[in-house]
DNA sequence: GTCGAGATATAACACCGTTATAGGAGATGT
DNA sequence: ACATCTCCTATAACGGTGTTATATCTCGAC
């Protein structure tokens, strides 16, 4: 029953947005009574705060199944490339994820801040990469990644606003310019004038 | 009383959440009834846009109080901090302005989007001004300035979401080095190889 | 078989957005 | 001056919401 409450919860925020997800339509949908919500959950914003954890356990496993190559570079691409992709597939659910507007009277607790961790954890490893290749100039990895997952997450942000459309092909004209110029402002020197 | 309501609901919004922006609340609060906000407005959703809208004019107004210098790279990070200062000061009013997640249905409409080009604009006239002085590569002043307005959104919004605390000093460690960085890759090269 | 614990269903409370309806205040026309 | 007409307001109602208390049920342990 408490997965059968997880999946549709999702499903319905997903399909039909927040304004669908309370305890009564859940409930019929279920097909049970709004009291299941309270004895498995303890409230809809214990549950909503389990879907956020399920969003990024699903985000941390879309990036892990990223490939290594010996490019980190490149790699950081691909990452950018799943993250969006994360994003684009569950956009509501995103939008909680990182949506200081709460739903519900949700707000983010530190469970799920961990979970975020993880992913950015993730990123980190990627960027440490980077710099121990001598593709990017040596720096604390965690801010470069801080800075390059703000880039991508501000894109991808506007993006499920409706703010992209400021140029005519977002994706060819912001995202992959901006992470590009971002990343050349990372590169090592060196190499950057070596190549 | 329009304008009672809506400085109210600004005011309980800033204060207290979405979740304290109720019809009833707000009439009692105004010393009205719920008819005054469907007379005045047609309901809460509208309601809602005209303060984002307001929200966007403040924006503006803010961004055009940034004196233009003869350096358009250094206007541009003074426009940055006009930008976040707009955020931090009503970070519920940003929320809703770029949080896809949904207040009461509210939904992006045609009109406020105007607004909020407007504020895109500046951005965009900074950006050429750069190019001019030959400080920035001479490219498409849009794309460019959407590359610099997704970066400093995703920053603001991972800092009002809390996400910022990655690092120990998020604005030294992230906002910054990331401005930088990316102006750094949209730099004009023979202008940095000269410096 | 009985007991006890956990999950469920029902009903209630206060609140929400919205709408229909009735009343009032103020301007306008004669 | 009176009547009328329009705009705004207040009240009450409808269906919906989250949450809680209470009662019932089911099922495993002894």
């Amino acid at each position: 029953m408490r997965r059968r409450l997880l999946e549709e919860a999702a499903r319905l925020l997903g399909e039909e947005g927040p304004s669908a997800l309370s305890t009564r339509r859940l409930a019929r949908e279920a097909g049970t009574s709004t009291m299941a919500v309270y004895t498995h959950f303890g409230g809809m914003p214990a549950l909503v705060r389990e879907i956020v954890a399920e969003g990024f356990r699903r985000l941390v496993d879309r990036v892990a199944a990223v490939p290594v190559t010996d490019d980190p570079v490149r790699d950081l691409t691909a990452v950018a490339t799943a993250y969006r992709e994360h994003a684009r597939a569950d956009p509501q659910i995103y939008a909680v994820m990182f949506g200081s507007a709460s739903l519900g009277g949700y707000r983010l607790h530190d469970e799920e801040l961990d979970v975020g961790l993880a992913a950015f954890g993730q990123l980190v490893d990627v960027v440490r990469r980077g710099m121990d290749a001598g593709r990017l100039r040596r720096d604390d990895p965690a801010a470069v990644a801080g800075q390059f997952w703000s880039a991508l997450h501000g894109y991808v942000s506007l993006e499920l606003s409706g703010f992209h459309l400021v140029v005519e092909d977002p994706e060819s004209q912001l995202l992959w310019p901006m992470l590009a110029h971002l990343l050349e402002g990372l590169s090592d020197d060196a190499h950057r004038s070596g190549r």
